[in-house]
This record gives C-alpha cells, sequence and structure tokens, in this order.
DNA sequence: ACAACTTGTTACTGGCGAGTAAGATAGCCA
DNA sequence: TGGCTATCTTACTCGCCAGTAACAAGTTGT
C-alpha cells in the first residue's frame, strides 16, 4: 500500500509538481480532458484540489502541461530517428520504428498527442498539428532530396506517410502483434 | 430575414426532425460535441429545447444521428468509388478521390466522423473505428489480390493506405489547392 | 364547435465540477 | 522557543446546462 488516505506527505515544491505531472498523465489518458475531474486527478496524486492549484492555475494549463511533454517526446524520437543513419532508406525505417516506439508505449499518451478531445480548443490542435507539421517537413526533405519531387508534393506526400505511419501503428496496436516491424520495409 | 424570434411555424414530424438534425449537425460541426449547448441547436432550428427532446431522448443520441449520417455518406462514397473501374489502378484513384471529396464537403462533417471530440464514448469510437475498417478491408482485397501479399499484410497496408489519405486529405485541405489532387498518383 | 391530439413555449430543477476562502500542521531559522 | 513561510485540508460558492413539468395554441375529425 503507497497511500492512506491520512494526511499526504509534505514534498518539496519540485517533486509533488512531477507527482502531479504524472497523475493528471494518467487520468488525462484514459478518461481524455472532459471526462478528467481535477478531484480525481489530485486523488491519484495523494493529495486534494487545492494543492493542484497552487502548480497548475487551471484545468487547461494543466492539460496543456501534461499534452507539451507527449509532443516534445514524439518530436525528440523522431529527430533522433531521423539522424539515426546517413543511408536514406534505413532512416526511414528507424523514423517509423521510432513513431512506432512511441505509440507502443505503456503510458498510452499518444493518446493525448493523436487522439485528443479538446480539439476545438486552439493551442491543443495547434500542437496537434505543429507534431505533424515538424515530423513532415523533416520527412519531406529526405523525400525531395531522395525523389526530386517539388517541394509541394513531397510535403503532401511526407504529410501522407506520417499519417500512414499513425494509422497502420493503431491498427497494429490493437491486434496482438500478428506482425513484428516490417512496415516501413512495405514502401 | 428568415426566423424573427415570435412563435415558430408548426411543422409536421418528420420535417421538424429533419431541420433539428440540419441545426445539430452545423453546431456539432463547429463547436464539437462538449462545447454544443442543446439550447443553441434547438435556436438555430428555430425552436426552443423542449422541441428538441420530443424528437430526440438525450444529447448523446442526437449527436449519434448526426454522426451516422456522415458514417453512412463515407461509406457509400468509398464503396461506390471502389465499384467504379474494373481496373484497379483507376479504382484506387476513384476511391481516393472519393475520400477527399467527402473531407472537401462544405458541411465539414468530416469533423464528426474523424475528429469527434467524445471519442471516449465508445459507441463513437465503434463508429470511427468501423469506418476505417470497412474502408480498409475492400482496399485490402484489391491488395491482396494485386500483389499477393497475406492478408495480415495486407489488411494492414490498407489502413494505412486509408490513414495516408485521410491525412494527406487533411493537409491538402488546409492549403489553399496548391496541388489539384494527383495523390493517388503518387502511389 | 368541441373533444382529442399534436406542436410549441415559459420557467423551472438538479447535479456536477471548476475554482476559492480560511484555517490547520509542519519544517526552518533567528 | 517563538515566529515565518510553505504545504496541505475542510468546506464551501457559483455558473453552466442537460433534462422536465406544466401550460398554451393550432389542427383535425365528427
Amino acid at each position: 500500500m503507497t497511500t492512506t488516505p491520512g494526511r499526504a506527505a509534505r514534498l518539496p515544491r519540485g517533486e509533488r509538481r512531477e507527482s502531479l505531472l504524472r497523475a493528471a498523465r494518467e487520468v488525462f489518458v484514459d478518461s481524455g480532458y472532459h471526462s478528467a475531474a481535477m478531484d480525481d486527478i489530485a486523488r491519484r496524486a495523494g493529495v486534494t484540489k487545492p494543492v493542484l492549484y497552487q502548480h497548475f492555475s487551471s484545468k487547461q494549463e494543466l492539460y496543456l502541461a501534461v499534452l507539451d511533454e507527449g509532443v516534445e517526446d514524439v518530436l525528440a524520437a523522431v529527430g533522433k530517428g531521423l539522424q539515426s543513419s546517413p543511408d536514406n532508406r534505413s532512416r526511414v525505417a528507424a523514423t517509423m520504428d521510432a513513431y512506432l516506439g512511441f505509440m507502443a508505449r505503456d503510458d498510452g499518451v499518444y493518446r493525448l498527442v493523436f487522439e485528443s478531445d479538446l480539439v476545438n480548443l486552439p493551442a491543443v490542435r495547434d500542437r496537434m498539428e505543429s507534431v505533424n507539421a515538424e515530423c513532415a517537413q523533416l520527412v519531406s526533405q529526405v523525400i525531395a532530396e531522395d525523389t526530386g519531387l517539388s517541394a509541394e508534393e513531397s510535403t503532401l506526400l511526407a504529410f501522407g506517410l506520417i499519417g500512414l505511419a499513425q494509422t497502420a501503428a493503431r491498427q497494429w496496436l490493437r491486434n496482438p502483434q500478428t506482425i513484428a516491424r516490417p512496415d516501413a520495409g512495405s514502401l
């Protein structure tokens, strides 16, 4: 047993914040923004609501904080994938794999990044789009120098490939890994 | 001026229902489920809330009714595209075009089908997934008989292509049609 | 011209949940 | 030790909005 409902252990500001972020991530991931209650998040962190508000001034701000962590994670992973090898073909493969790796993470953060309810909030939409945009930007460069397509064409194709990776990955997650990861090879 | 706030014109049940569905579609499309208020929907139809509840027993039911129309539309369009030609290549092209056509529709219903907030509601998630699944099922058949891949592989690839179409289309919509529609050709 | 029904309206309830005082407890430092 | 500050709690408020009760006004058939 980790937390008896008594009084909460006193924590320094930084650590408490981390704890709250973790709790919020868990709740948002499996309830979405709207069904999540601030009380639940606080309780999951073994604490009460006002504490939550000492660290995040609103539910939205909290959500964005959690979301941003996720966004940074994907971008970092993809960026690393794209620098993994000088060979274009294996570069693409590594990038796809990075994508899949992120989506396969046990914490399920990809749900926030790719399937967020709260798409209506411009701040959220911007972040979701910027993930795609930055990935596509990188991928399209590879495509352009590989195939010699025009800027618009290669950008569009890059977006398409991103979408391909995403959807295929979703489907791949749903089934109990009938196929290992020979997806990038299918191109 | 169409509707002075006076008393609403009396309508037979069926027509009123259509009118309400149309209003609901408009509101849901540009506010999403959560931000939409039943009062707004009713008002947009030139009527008051209780009338809405004479036709739909809850907000969810109303949303699902609107969503289902959209789902049927995509499936119909894609189905038609897949039967348009005996030639596989042009078949795929026609199908992609059907997809794009649906997403380019001025009413923006694609937002409900592909970007619904309320993903948390199983009923909604099911519908969104079934759209992908049915499309993929059809596409994968074409792929399998064209390339001779295994069932799992062609299914996965089909899902990927669906995702590609979707994401590319989204991107294509955002920009003022820099490229006509030579997407399917890029394969 | 009056029931019986159908379509509308006004005006409410009831709950949920974000956000907020006001106060308790614990470490920290003179 | 006694105050100063940071952390945490109990116990509210307050707005929003889905859903409803009760009533009004057309329509229809006889």
